[in-house]
RNA sequence: GCACCAUUAGCUCAGUUGGCUAGAGCACCUGACUCUUAAUCAGGGUGUCCGGGGUUCGAGUCCCUGAUGGUGCACCA
């Protein structure tokens, strides 16, 4: 294949270092000592010393016999001052034919120039890697939404705020971690092959272990894994890690994504729900330095206690419907029809609850907002109600009119768990692919004697998109799932 | 899954009612320039107009079809 001019050029320059004994590929180290961001913040204490860094050529002025260029690394940029005089006929003769994207290891003084830009006087450069490819245009940077998400790597070098977003993914990441080794819970890993996929309502993907001969699930859950060590005694444990789930793809879906799940002993739903205020509100602190955030121009508070409202109650306020004085599934029907609720014959008052929540309620919850006590047709794993077994002791967050945390006192009755299950079953074998699958290892686990137990899960990623103002998940994904191109 | 929109040079984008050899800026190439910073100055267009059909004397432009992406809806406790 004929490659056009400005990729061939670069093979020759390559060619002819290669020729010339001078592979750059053949170089395997360079020592620098420090970053951009340390000489450019600490000035006044390094000028005049000699620094070398390293990093990629991101323009270039080439004044004839002085070139200045700009390094970039990971912490920012720094202009390099490239003098013939300084660095040698024969070295700046290499220099003139170095090109944008090219990385570079130079050594030299720290001064400013004349127009007070802090920059590098040269003493020896060198090339450390050749770029064959041009980069995108410089003050336009890249925009092309599909190359930006299948060529991440461009995006990076070329589209700052996008390194700052997935640098603050890992410092929120970071900061969780802490916030709950602090208090003593352990990090486990759990098996994301699984032969029963459990502990949500979706449709899992399927893989086949040949050597077993078994076809395995990609894991849509860790909650029964986790709940079967606090089962063992482990008594706090979390898990960070990636889910799956087989389902379409939208602005805040993504077939793979990941979560925290966590679960403690001997708390319930309201220890989560202060915990998970706790928690949020100090990532926010630490890595934002603020709790009161703005995302897509809405301002937010995430400074606690936030709000707490039962979904029955949030229903009498945002839908006018009063479902303490509805108990029949009948009525409950003739309330959705006159909501214009779409419900079928099979749905019963706590389902037709939720889904009349989901439609005139979840579109008002911008500020931080706990929903709490969902019905149990819609809760298969949560804890009941002591005073009212149609209820269970759930919450789940909203924030910007998205589901955020999803958290429940566990149930831990090994003979109501087989039960729901049996009815999650028969909703499968009636067509439901969501719907959970039997796993009597689970309720053999439960039946061993699980304690009360608060469990909690997050979506990371949601997370991440609020602390940093994105618009899509695929924004804070580094390589979100795409389709191939042919 | 449905609807709408997009796809033109390495990148960011123009391209009129269907009309002559498809344009600009950046990047790149050649040359000048020892403090520039969107460096400047002089010269040079490097292209599968997303793919495949069709209409037409003539298609980047119109029609059909396919691909990928974006957005909305649906799906997703």
């Amino acid at each position: 294949m004929e490659l056009s001019e400005i990729l061939r050029v670069r093979r020759e320059k390559l060619a002819e270092l290669q020729d010339a004994g001078n592979d750059p590929f053949k170089i395997v180290k360079y020592n620098k000592t420090h970053n951009t961001k340390q000489i450019i913040d600490n000035f006044d204490e390094m000028e005049g010393t000699t620094v070398s860094v390293a990093g990629r050529l991101m323009s270039k002025r080439d004044m004839g016999k002085v070139t200045f260029s700009d390094l970039q690394d990971r912490e920012g940029r720094i202009q390099l001052y490239i003098r013939l005089n300084e660095i040698g006929e024969e070295v700046y003769t290499q220099v003139k034919k170095y090109d944008i994207g090219d990385i570079v290891g130079v050594k030299g003084e720290v001064f400013k120039t004349r127009k007070g830009e802090i920059s590098i006087k040269v003493s020896e450069i060198i090339l450390l890697s050749k770029s064959l490819q041009p980069l995108p245009e410089k003050w336009h940077g890249l925009k092309d939404m599909d190359l930006r998400y299948r060529q991440r790597y461009v995006d990076l070098i070329v589209n700052p705020e996008v390194k700052n977003t997935f640098i603050i993914r890992s410092n929120i990441i970071k900061s969780i971690r802490k916030f709950l080794d602090d208090r003593g819970y352990i990090e486990v890993d759990t098996p994301i092959l699984n032969t029963i996929p459990g502990g949500a309502a979706a449709r899992p993907f399927v893989t086949h272990h040949n050597t077993l001969d078994i076809d395995m699930y990609l894991r849509i859950a860790t909650e029964l894994h986790l709940k079967r060590l606090i089962v063992g005694g482990l008594e706090k444990v979390y898990e960070m890690g990636r889910i799956f789930r087989n389902e379409g793809m939208s602005i805040k879906h993504n077939p793979e994504f990941t979560t925290i799940e966590l679960y403690e002993a001997y708390t319930d739903y309201k220890g989560m729900m202060e915990l998970t205020e706790q928690m949020i509100a100090n990532v926010a602190q630490e890595v934002l330095g603020t709790t009161k955030i703005v995302y897509q121009g809405e301002e937010i508070d995430l400074t606690p206690p936030w709000n707490r409202m039962t979904m029955i109650e949030s229903i009498k306020k945002f839908a006018n419907v009063d479902f303490e004085n509805i108990t029949t599934d009948e009525e409950a029907r003739k309330v959705a029809k006159e909501l214009k609720v779409h419900v079928e014959d099979k749905h019963t008052r706590g389902e037709i609850i939720n889904l009349i929540f989901e439609e005139y309620v979840e579109g008002h919850l911008v500020q931080p907002t706990f929903i709490t006590d969902y019905p149990v047709e819609v809760s298969p794993l949560a804890k009941r109600k002591p005073d009212n077994p149609a209820l269970t002791e759930r919450f789940e967050l909203f924030i910007t009119r998205r589901e955020m945390a999803n958290a429940f006192s566990e149930l831990n009755d090994p003979i109501d768990q087989k039960e729901r299950f049996i009815k999650q079953v028969e909703a499968r074998e009636a067509g439901d692919e969501e719907a959970n699958m039997m796993d009597d290892d689970f309720i053999n686990a439960l039946e061993y004697g699980m304690p009360p137990t608060g469990g909690l899960g997050i979506g990371i990623d949601r997370l991440v998109m609020l602390l940093t103002d994105s618009y899509s998940i695929r924004d804070v994904l580094l390589f979100p799932t795409m389709k191939p191109k042919d």
